[in-house]
Parts: structure tokens; sequence; C-alpha cells
DNA sequence: AAAGCTATAGTTAGGCC
DNA sequence: AGGCCTAACTATAGCTT
């Protein structure tokens, strides 16, 4: 059933969308695992450019707790 | 081989520090992913803090031509 | 869009070096 | 530290309703 995809952007708008969201949730919970596992406070960032946050999306908010995750991405999705 | 690991603070230094540095690197591959596939910026963070990452370690980087990620943590690892 | 399913691709704990 | 190994665990592509 899972067939191997391969790493270039999804054209097909919609299974992009799908992809974005059950990816970024899987990388929100292991982000989570390991800010807990290894007691840490950590951000990832696949760019260190303000503007391409500034008229972004709110952030998404995990809520544990008192340990939080946010995320944060660009309008073109 | 592989055990279930319980979902808390690792108590054993050398072990979180391994730990770390695996899945650091994990999380790295599948942020790079993630921001390929759905063509996103994208940051993930566990503090919106600025003073968390103030005096912490260089951050990671990680090149890939055009689109680099970087990770930052705090200095307790 | 959003939620559930399931087989399989991919990750990783705990070794050792 | 970083790399290799293997078994066991986990995430997810593709698919339904």
């Amino acid at each position: 059933m899972k067939a191997k995809i391969a790493m270039k952007r999804i054209e097909n708008a919609a299974n992009r969308l799908v992809t974005f969201s059950k990816r970024r949730n899987g990388l929100l919970k292991e982000a989570f695992e390991l800010s807990v596992l290894c007691d840490v406070m950590l951000q990832l960032s696949s760019s260190h450019k303000k503007e391409d946050f500034m008229s972004s999306h709110a952030p998404l908010y995990i809520k544990n707790g008192s340990r939080d995750m946010l995320c944060y991405w660009n309008k073109s999705i």
C-alpha cells in the first residue's frame, strides 16, 4: 500500500496539502518527544529570513502542559 | 533488540546525548523532506523565548543546495 | 476537507567499534 | 563523537466512506 515517494515537490495541490498536514503532525510529535527525552529546547528552521514568516499563517500550537510546540510555515502551501 | 522507550527524560547523560544526536538528525531529515515535498518554508520551535537560544550552541546547518536547514538548541544538553 | 484503514517504507534503541 | 548492524517499532502513501 505505502508506495515509495520521489523526493521532489508534489505537484497535485490536494495531495500536497494532505501530505503537509500528515507530515507536519508527525514532525511535531517527534520534536516534542526529542524535547522531553533529552530535556532540551530546540528550534528547527528551513529559513532564517524573518520575512518568510512575517505574513504567514498563525502558528500552530501543540499544548503539552509546560512543554508546548509551535509550528510556523509560509503562505504558499 | 530495540526496546520501547518511556516518554520521559533520559536520566543517563551519555544515553541522553546519543539519543539527542540520533533523533535530531532524523528530525532534520524529515523537516527537510517536508519542505521539499510540500514546497514550504517552515519553523518548528519548543520555545518562543529569544533568551533560550541566545547563549546556545552555534546552530547546526544542513546544506542542501538552495534549501538549507538550521537547528538550534539550548545549552543544557 | 477530514478521519480511518493497512501494508510497507522508514526510523531507531541498544549493541559494538 | 559518528558509523554500522539488526530487530522492533513507528509513520505514512494510497485508499476508502
